[in-house]
DNA sequence: ATGAAAGCGCTAACAA
DNA sequence: TTGTTAGCGCTTTCAT
């Protein structure tokens, strides 16, 4: 009677061995669904494990196997539509080979993105995902030389030495200025989000792709190069309204940037989009189809990036000497309402 | 010169026992901080460590000890800033007792969380946290007699058998109701987002008790009751400004819902926000305060909330013993830029 | 087809 | 203060 308070300790293969009359190595044989086992003595073993309700210790089988089939990912910040995205493309890939996922979010903390990296490479997890890295170089150094496998998620410039997945960002911000170019636009704003900085680089260079295209020279005043930093649509719509050549479309580099444009616009100015002046996103997260009005956009295939991003790390962790590889996806321009041609006069 | 793909495991206690020439208990002490070690063997022990690159094998660690650190979290979706907020609570929480997070999202599979509570109670983690959880009646019953620890998150109307946090929702619309008819509204709308049943319901009934304060029939052609299932705002609203008496107002009971009206309102009918017709939010997710007009709403304290739930489920790890317990957590009306008083005549 | 036995890397009780 | 030892629960040879 002394000393009750024992925890209800789960069933261990040793208890089920007992029960079913047999070795535990048998039950072990049963457990993970190996060959050689007679019909009959597989069947007592079942009805043992049932009867206990035994599940096999994770712990214990990781020590031995050196597995854990989980995979960490490292990402900013999750509240976000585009990281949803993401997200769901990872759990699609990873629940589809019974693989676990552990979440550290920096929250814009750089030293604290080198310091969970050390932590998972010591930890439970037998892969990385980083999603959007930043101060990637008091890391990345020690992750490639370690072996740990590792995948980067939306990297805008491939580096040769990593793993990564991306989109075709240049030709997305082309295709969406090439499109008003041909609506009869030539004063064409681009107004970026906070963001990984060579994603916008990326972003801006296909602006002035299409730019060059139509022999419409680069204006600086359409592009504030400070919103690089901590965009602010107000005071940034505000001031390209009062150029002397204002602009009569705004391309942005995200869709929430476009909405609280659009929102600016309408209150603070009084302009009707797409009628006074057009507006378009970049990524298309489901809010972009539903707002008021509807709008045009490049799509970024979040979901499928992260999909890809995650059957490649499993593919890593399975032959850990696969060369870096780097898929880019593509990006597709999605016409809805928030487009017109620019008023005449 | 065989075999020489080995992989470059990890040292291990053994190595580093060696390499000070100790016994691989003391190097044990050394890693758990364990007293009794003199400084010098300490020093020596330290050296070999980092000379070696050593860090302890969590697996078998946690096979001994009983113990992950890990907690697992059970939510819908992570897309959104509600949901971001929340899991910010839990981080900091986490992360001051060196706790990991473990990712399951159901996606609003009803079956997936069964399956997924099962799961985790048999893997690696320690305690489960749910959030808003749905179709809980499946393994809820399974979760209290099996001792393993839990909390539900954002519980509306707490049942004494489980631990929960949850916040005043039906304070928190009260609130709103009476800033309203106290602004002279008497025709005030209610809709309702896709949510916790019960938190709507809760909410509904602080509009209904502010509503009877004042000797207002409650008007059931202002709260449309399909909308608990999938919201339209633009068709609700719609309906609402078509009654013979519309509202002035509209109570919505989140923010994101909030915005699709009065993105509405001021497209499709040209009403401005608040001159015209007054909106009232729920949760003051950061984008509330962004918006133009800023919008005025009932504050949920959500991170803090999180915070909370994170260290009621630490506590139970440690003292699975505890009784369950019920926080709540309070509201707060905020007051910004989205009402004014009704226009007359 | 089954059992015996070794050992994954570590902690902690016990000796010395 | 340090070393010895016994497992934690499991997978996997190697015999039988």
């Amino acid at each position: 009677m002394a000393n009750t308070a024992r925890k209800p300790s789960r069933a261990t293969i040793i208890d089920i061995a007992k029960l079913a009359g047999v070795s535990y190595s048998t039950v072990s044989r049963v457990a993970t669904n190996h060959a050689n086992v007679s019909p009959g003595t597989r069947e007592r073993v079942l009805r043992a494990m049932e009867q206990l309700g035994y599940t096999p210790n994770q712990h214990a089988r990781s020590l031995l196997t050196g597995k854990s089939n989980i995979v960490s990912v490292l990402v900013h910040a999750i509240g976000t539509e585009y990281i949803g995205e993401i997200f769901r493309g990872f759990e699609e890939a990873l629940a589809a080979k019974d693989y676990n996922l552990m979440l550290y979010t920096t929250h814009r903390h750089r030293g604290r993105e080198a310091e969970y990296v050390s932590n998972i490479m010591q930890g439970f997890a037998d892969g990385l995902l980083l999603v959007v890295p930043m101060g990637r170089e008091s890391y990345l150094q020690r992750l490639r030389a370690s072996g740990f496998p590792y995948v980067i998620v939306e990297e805008a410039i491939p580096d040769p030495r990593d793993p990564s997945v991306g989109i075709t960002n240049r030709k997305g911000a082309y295709d969406a200025t090439r499109y008003l170019l041909q609506l009869g636009h030539r004063r064409i704003a681009f107004i970026t989000d906070v963001m990984n900085l060579n994603t916008a680089v990326e972003r801006n260079k296909g602006y002035c792709d299409a730019l060059a295209e139509f022999r419409i020279p680069y204006d600086p005043e359409l592009v504030p190069e400070d919103d690089f930093i901590r965009p602010q649509p107000s005071a940034i719509t505000q001031r390209l309204l009062e150029l002397r050549e204002p602009p009569t479309a705004i391309l942005t580099s995200s869709d929430p940037i476009a909405f609280r444009v659009m929102e600016v616009l309408s209150r603070e100015h009084g302009l009707h989009v797409p009628q006074d002046i057009s507006v378009v996103g970049f990524d298309d997260i489901p809010t972009a189809s539903i707002v008021s009005p509807r709008l045009t956009t490049v799509r970024h295939p979040m979901a499928e990036m992260g999909r890809v991003a995650a059957r490649m790390l499993l593919e890593r962790i399975q032959s850990p000497d696969l060369p870096p590889e780097h898929v880019q996806l593509e990006t597709q321009l999605v016409i809805r309402e928030s487009c017109h041609p620019p008023r005449v006069g």
